[in-house]
RNA sequence: CGGGGCGUAGCUCAGCUUGGUAGAGCGCACGGUUCGGGUCCGUGAGGCCGGAGGUUCAAAUCCUCUCGCCCCGACCA
């Protein structure tokens, strides 16, 4: 799929859990009266009868709940979930700790990680979320392999560009496949063959499936793992317009679903990368763990991807009289940091010259001394390129015969090396830069014949108060979890694959084609960021795994235990999903856990209340108790998961 | 791929420098105690110390190789 977004990890084939009418009727025929099977290493206890694993909302639609027998209650004491006080050593960020606390998920191997029940729970109701949105904007679901030939991706190009990230395989006959990162080259293949005329046209086609990416270093649990669970979706289109529709329905779409989801999420855009094609979004969910930086306009609304942010107009220095170049001896100073201090000047009235090796030689970039080469926007500024790496010491030596720390442009336009400028330096006067000599600078420089880039361009990374490129407004950067990135792909894979239909006029023309993923586990991962306290997980309801709690405080009580019970029941009939705390333990273990596991109502049967014919009711979120009689228990539950939902 | 670190009980870790045949806390089992925010006390089960090879009378400990994992960096449709 298009972005880098998401990650998540699962088995392999559960992708289904919208079926859920049928799984149910399969599930109650087997159920009926048989021994289940106990798949639980534990002892004793039974294993719970069909437990649910479908997708819940918050509440099953009113028709569904009075067509359908309620499921079989989620008793604890018999489900599978298990809460630790200890976190592994290797779980940084909060999210992956708690979902491991929590009993949600179990690492197997190195970003790859077994969804448990109350895991896989969340991440289908998020996935039903996705399906209803999906499917009311008009996309249709389907469901491709996972193993794909290598002869499709040689076609597409992206067997050699793709590099290691992609995990390549053999099957018995030394035949070469790879475990799909994204499926582009997958549809588009049997689009050419089924697809022939604009009449067919456009339709959007997506799937929610188990993906491998093998990433240099996954890390943070479900929000950068290698294998991991995606809503990608691809669109195919006979005209720019067409696309641009379906594009629109889909950035709705996604606002839809993470709004629904509760979640903080801004939509900026995007740098369209090595995928390429016209126009790139990114959905990012707010929090200070995300792996990506945003740059975000309060006064306009401008958002962006750092790597795409640009930049308003600068400032243009005041006017000053042209100084004499001077040459200064700066023995051993060699960083910016290092020569700004020396020479008791701001490091902005540096020019930093950095020496880039490309497939075709050597290019080298002048920018302010307090900013970043953005080397994406260099990429773009280099058209042919493709590879980019700060050249070595060693090379800038025997290619140059310059010593890195101080170069300067003088130096390299004298070696007839590409030279670019950033924007940020075209203005610059007086400034000081590197004399091509070990040990010396220039102070007081001036743009002239000898040392003038031959071109300009926007070539770094904003920061933190640059101006706005659409108000001027000062920008502000943030960071965020990306869990949805749209991509508008244009003719790019048609194209190269031969993917065509006949137009009106009778004339055969390349498809345009747009791509749309959602990170399911990270999105699950990125609502536990924001959601938590420091007893545990607050869920947003939507993609809470269960929507109440009923606590039975005191199950040996056989009196609070049946009211609990009674309670439970009820709630289920009334189509909320429950978990039945009837666990033998004691009280505090049993708080603990429920703050842990974050369902957003609590319902406390037992003890004191109980023998006052009450129950105490809770929200995770405030934790605010309410006393109410047990016999309006129910009701009143209902109602404060109405006010969860408002 | 570069740099650093770690693999010892189900989990989190100590022991390794200065070789002498393995420990704690949590968890688990049993008994008692307790009973509205991870009770307390006792008893007990549980580990070929990641794997292979080497040095040695003797290796968790020293050496070599190997596998796995983690952190930093580079990278990231």
């Amino acid at each position: 799929m298009p972005g880098a977004l998401e990650r998540a990890r699962t088995l392999a084939d559960h992708a289904h859990p919208s079926r859920h009418g049928a799984a149910r009727l399969r599930r109650r025929g087997a159920g009926a009266g048989g021994v289940r099977p106990r798949a639980q290493p534990r002892a004793p206890r039974g294993r719970a009868r069909g437990a649910d694993d479908g997708v819940h909302e918050g509440f099953r639609a009113p028709a569904r709940a009075g067509a359908e027998a309620p499921e079989a209650m989620n008793r604890w004491s018999q489900y599978y979930l298990f809460t630790t006080r200890e976190v592994p050593s290797d779980a940084e960020v909060v999210s992956h700790q708690l979902m491991v606390r929590a009993g949600m998920i179990k690492k197997l191997a190195a970003g790859i990680y077994s969804y448990l029940p109350a895991g896989w729970r969340s991440l289908s109701k998020l996935m039903a979320i996705v399906r209803r949105e999906m499917d009311a904007a008009g996309a249709v679901e389907l469901s491709m392999p996972a193993i794909q030939p290598a002869e499709l991706w040689v076609e597409s190009g992206r067997w050699q560009r793709y590099g290691k990230e992609l995990l390549r395989i053999r099957d018995r006959h030394e035949r070469e496949f790879c475990f799909g990162p994204t499926h582009e080259e997958v549809v588009t293949d049997f689009v050419r063959r089924d697809v022939r005329s604009y009449r067919q046209l456009p339709f959007n086609l997506y799937q929610i499936q188990t993906k491998f990416r093998d990433e240099i270093r996954p890390r943070f649990g479900l929000m950068r793992g290698r294998e991991f669970l995606m809503k990608d979706a691809y669109s195919f289109s006979a005209t720019e317009e067409s696309l641009d529709q379906v594009y629109s329905a889909m950035r709705d779409a996604y606002r839809r679903i993470f709004a629904a989801c509760g979640l903080d999420y801004t939509m900026v855009e995007a740098d369209t990368g090595t995928i390429g094609g016209s126009s790139s979004h990114e959905f990012m969910v707010t929090a200070a763990t995300g792996e990506s930086a945003v740059a975000h306009c309060s006064t306009c609304g401008y958002g962006a991807n750092v790597e795409k942010a640009e930049r308003g107009a600068w400032e243009v220095p005041s006017e000053q009289a042209r100084q004499a170049a001077e040459k200064v001896e700066t023995p051993g100073r060699k960083t910016i940091e290092e020569v700004a201090q020396f020479l008791g000047i701001p490091a902005s009235r540096l020019v930093k010259a950095l020496i880039y090796n490309t497939e075709h030689g050597l290019v080298a970039v002048l920018v302010r001394g307090d900013r970043e080469v953005n080397e994406v926007k260099l990429l773009n500024q280099l058209p042919g390129t493709h590879h980019l790496e700060l050249a070595s010491a060693e090379r800038v030596v025997a290619e140059l015969g310059l010593t890195l720390g101080y170069v300067g442009p003088r130096g390299l336009r004298a070696r007839n090396v590409r030279l670019l400028g950033d924007l940020s330096v075209r203005d610059a006067r007086n400034f000081a830069c590197g004399a091509d000599e070990e040990g010396f600078h220039l102070v007081g420089v001036n743009w002239s014949a000898e040392n003038s880039p031959s071109e300009f361009a926007d070539l770094v990374l904003v920061g933190d108060g640059d101006p706005c490129p659409r108000c001027g407004a000062a920008l502000a950067i943030s960071r965020g979890i990306e869990v949805g990135h749209i991509f508008k792909l244009g003719a790019k894979y048609s194209e190269a694959m031969k993917c065509e239909f006949t137009d009106e006029a009778g004339v055969n023309r390349p498809m345009i084609m747009g791509c749309y993923g959602l990170g399911i586990g990270r999105t699950v991962a990125a609502a536990i960021e924001q959601g938590h306290d420091a007893d545990g997980i607050v869920w947003p309801l939507p993609l809470a795994p269960w929507s109440v709690l009923v606590l039975a405080l005191t199950p040996n009580d056989p009196a609070a235990m049946a009211a609990a019970e009674a309670l439970a029941a009820e709630l289920e009939s009334r189509g909320v999903d429950v978990l039945l705390d009837d666990r033998d333990e004691r009280p505090g273990v049993k708080f603990k856990d429920a703050d842990l596991v974050g369902v957003p109502v609590r319902a406390v049967v037992g003890g004191k209340s109980f023998a006052a014919g009450q129950a105490e009711l809770s929200l995770r979120r405030d934790r605010q108790k309410q006393l109410v009689p047990l016999a309006e228990a129910a009701a009143k539950v209902l109602e404060l998961i109405e006010r969860l939902r408002a």
